[in-house]
DNA sequence: CATCGAACCAACC
DNA sequence: GGTTGGTTCGATG
């Protein structure tokens, strides 16, 4: 079944990418200074598939408000940002993530945001 | 360890 | 209808 939004008036439809970003927002703000999650752990927490992860997350990073740079690719490395892969490396480090030959170290991953780490 | 290919799904053409 | 991404996973060398 694909992803449904009540709307009100009880109309249901299907979830877009407006819908996608807005959840993917309330996510990541979950995520804390110096950890990171994967595009995949959102996705299985919404439904998804990682790659419409990546391209709500590319849609709308308003990055001082929503850390969208702590999300990265399963086996570490860094994925896309929408400022460029440079400056996303960059904040991770100023947080403190450590970064190994062009990976975050898996042990700053988050694999599930809900749970308490 | 590196590469390959299929599956992913809304949006865009 | 076909292509495209801020990806992933299993299979193969």
């Amino acid at each position: 079944v694909p992803l449904l939004v009540l709307e009100e008036g009880g109309v249901l439809r299907r979830a877009n990418m407006r819908d996608y970003v807005e959840a993917l927002r309330i996510l990541v703000s979950l995520i804390p200074p110096g950890r990171t999650t994967t595009y995949g752990a959102l996705a299985g927490l919404l439904g998804v598939s990682p790659r419409l992860v990546g391209r709500a997350l590319a849609l709308n990073p308003d990055p001082i408000i929503y850390p969208c740079h702590r999300v990265v690719r399963s086996d570490g490395g860094l994925g896309g940002y929408s400022l460029g892969a440079a400056f996303k490396r960059r904040l991770l480090e100023v947080e403190g993530v450590r970064l190994e030959g062009g990976r975050v170290s898996l042990e700053s991953i988050l694999d599930d945001i809900l749970g308490d780490p």
